[in-house]
DNA sequence: CGGCGCATTAATGTATACATCATGAATTCA
DNA sequence: TGAATTCATGATGTATACATTAATGCGCCG
């Protein structure tokens, strides 16, 4: 094989996956569409052992559907799929808050959650947000969720929020990009970033209601980003994810 | 091969998968344990491909942990990550419940839990309740979680739930067998029977705080049992799950 | 002319041979 | 004697040939 070298050092049930992925987000395959093994073969130039892995992965991942009598489809989504899968990830990150608030993170665990707000609060200051800083906002934003989601201590709960957060439009920054062309993008951002600051308040203060309603509330953003942005259907190209969507994007 | 009928038709795959968890949960395989293909090709009588998938499955299914290096180990579990687990569940199913106040379940749609409810009532009467009446109180209110977890009508947390479910601690009946050889036995019977009664009764009147709510603390039951059991020590036969306990069981 | 049944085909399910990589033990050199 | 290196061993990763089952289209019968 004489593919770069960068990617000789994976396997081929990664590598498999990856590219598979790839065409499912980017819409070269189709929502309910039937994808065989030879297919994935031909697509991927792996034989069928590693792309059967990868297929299964991709069907725990929520990307594909078991075809009862064998095989995988695209899985589709609705709206309201889409919109119940943020507020459980919302529920669980709610959880996980709440956990970290009546377990009592100790003021050394919580340093680099507060890190990383100060980062954000850099971020956000800016009143027209560039693009670059959208973009680190997008990065620094996915860091915190993961922090504070480790803060839970809970391998369990950390394992859940890690499978929800894996849909593609379900992960804490999914609709961030798509803020950025709204006429509010600044504003909405700021009230993230309030609630950002709320959720280390309470879990500090140990108020494990508050920092759990405040991740929920937080959720409930996304899903706002996510109506705004099919309403005005502007810049739907920032959201590779919305492949997916099975009525007519 | 002269395997019984009922094993003919299914496939090499799932074969594998029930043999490999039946060794797990009844504790032949212990928990830290690596389980290499070739070990599981022996003990299962099929080849190294479907062997594989097998593996991979229980991985999903939490049973399994993935080691770096490749292959896979029989995962341990502490208390608290079985307390948490049922937490979680608790967590989903209240949302669940909430869906299904909040969007109007219908009447008829109800009635199958209704049903569901009337055969529990008809179970937790008997005031010695029979070992026969509890292991059909188990299949009953198994019954009642799914037809309560479908009344959400949202296909990504069902889907959720049937996988926190999956672990063998967190299911919504783990620890009700326990419960049959504790003094309190009839006593928390009732509880727990009232709370399913209150979360009908809830999701008729489009109460979406309160069904969570009491979803939540029912889940807390069978935290109660099990920590009851741990004490007790009394009949932990009857629960294999805890074979997956990290710390001397 | 329409529906049922059979044959063909193409898919998935399975087994095994081969390649590659990690691991551990033994030996040798400093 | 200790440590490092190398070799042997056994594991997982990959490819492919074979078996079996589901889908499809054609033809035949009613």
């Amino acid at each position: 094989m004489s593919e770069r070298d960068s990617e000789r050092s994976i396997s081929q049930t990664v590598r498999a996956q990856l590219a598979l992925r790839d065409m499912i987000l980017s819409g070269q395959l189709r929502p309910g569409e039937r994808i065989s093994e030879l297919q994935a073969v031909e697509i991927t130039n792996v034989s069928r052992t590693p792309v059967r892995l990868a297929l299964v992965r991709l069907e725990d991942e929520g990307l594909l559907q078991a075809i009862p009598s064998g095989g995988f489809m695209v899985k589709a989504f609705t709206e309201r799929d889409i919109l119940d899968s943020i507020e459980l990830r919302g529920t669980l990150e709610g959880l996980a808050a709440r956990f970290a608030a009546e377990r009592g993170a100790s003021a050394r665990s919580l340093e680099p959650l507060k890190e990383c707000l100060a980062d954000l609060d850099q971020l956000v200051r800016q009143d027209p947000v560039s693009v670059e800083a959208f973009s680190a906002y997008v990065t620094m934003n996915a860091r915190f969720h993961a922090l504070l989601t480790e803060l839970s201590a809970s391998p369990p709960l950390i394992r859940q929020i890690d499978r929800v957060s894996a849909l593609p439009f379900a992960s804490p920054s999914s609709f961030v990009m798509a803020q950025s062309a709204l006429p509010e993008a600044h504003q909405i951002l700021l009230i993230g970033q309030d609630h950002h600051r709320i959720v280390v308040d309470a879990i500090e203060n140990r108020e494990g209601g508050r920092a759990e309603a405040i991740m929920r509330e937080h959720s409930r953003l996304a899903a706002r980003n996510l109506r705004l942005a099919l309403r005005n259907r502007t810049h739907l190209d920032l959201l590779p994810a919305l492949a997916l969507l099975q009525s007519p994007a």
